[in-house]
DNA sequence: CGCGCGATTGAGTAATTTCAAATCTAGTGG
DNA sequence: CCACTAGATTTGAAATTACTCAATCGCGCG
């Protein structure tokens, strides 16, 4: 048993409890694999052959306007879930790209195996939706921030959640999370 | 058979097939509800007593800064789902209102239920499971567009994807969701 | 007719963006 | 140890976008 499979372990477990043979079992559905940074786990105009756990290193997905500008959707950090979203669940092409922003480790799930694991083992049916419900509520709290505050609350509130990102991040990758300019994050001087 | 039943059930057998028996066993726990238009289906600062499925009608959800400005979350047509999902989920008090635009009649079930439900009967656990993974890429698609888009876009966006929103909310409210002032959206004259 | 509500318009102000230039910083090679 | 470069960050100034507050318009309804 790796460490990479003891944290995934109770990760699953924060929501349904498992056996040790249950364990193995839906991990069998999962491949490991290392990643270094700047690489590409999704590109833009490719289909999306997996959906991403993070175990260990840094993500971020994002779409490129016309303009080029780039706006990050999201940023997975250890113990976090990322793909684009969309084309994996319909097998379209991605929309976003998604790129490491450090080394990372990442356990890998085809939609097949998914939809195979759900049905084989209800518990990881279970797993998947409430940790669906969760992401839901995570982005209803950020639309919410988006409506209702302004560039500053919004920086703020970032920092709030994510504590050490500043350490992790370039200040245009928060900018570019917030949905404001480098240069309106810059004169937010603060913190 | 209802149409209120008829139609529920062909909104779930739009993510798994039913038996009838299946269908009436689930349908035994929910409830049905008429609501007239202006009253709440959940008021902030008290429990969450159910979910709710807006089978006919139109509700909102919205919450209010301290400056007392409402910010729209989420419209409710026909067929969707709408709750304070935090707040449903964790049990603790709503920081959301919901309200009625129009009479509506919806279908409700208690956080207690709904886990029974899918503990006995696995198609709805995959049900929720699809259902809260379509939410969330809608979720992920209006975050895109709020931090990639000025106001007009964002604007024209909501007419693509709802076309006869304009005939059932307010402009006002339409601003609010969008995350622009009234007077703003006034100014984006077109269509 | 006149009230009430939603929508629009006007004018001034505030927030944010853009483009350009200056500064800072970490890492590299001499 | 230092100079140098590439990338990140900050700063400046003007233009744009959006907001606020107030007034007006339009329309359905008693």
């Amino acid at each position: 048993m790796t460490g990479i499979q003891a944290q995934f372990r109770a990760h699953i477990e924060q929501q349904v409890t498992l056996t040790n043979e249950e364990f193995d079992f839906l991990y069998t559905h999962f491949t490991e694999k290392k990643f270094h940074k700047h690489q590409y786990l999704v590109q833009e105009g490719n289909y999306v052959s997996h959906d991403y756990y993070i175990a260990q290193g840094l993500a971020k997905s994002s779409s490129t306007d016309d303009t080029g500008k780039e706006h990050i959707l999201q940023f997975a950090m250890g113990d976090a879930w990322i793909t684009d979203l969309q084309a994996f669940q319909l097998g379209t092409k991605a929309t976003l790209d998604i790129n490491c922003l450090e080394d990372t480790i990442a356990l890998m799930i085809t939609l097949e195996n998914r939809e195979k694991l759900c049905s084989d083992l209800g518990k990881m049916e279970k797993f998947f939706r409430k940790k669906t419900t969760e992401e839901s509520i995570n982005l209803q709290r950020r639309i919410l921030c988006l409506i209702s505050n302004n560039a500053r609350d919004r920086y703020e509130d970032l920092l709030e959640k994510y504590p050490g990102i500043l350490q992790r991040v370039s200040k245009a990758m928060i900018a570019s999370y917030l949905g404001v300019s480098r240069e309106t994050l810059s004169r937010l001087a603060l913190t």
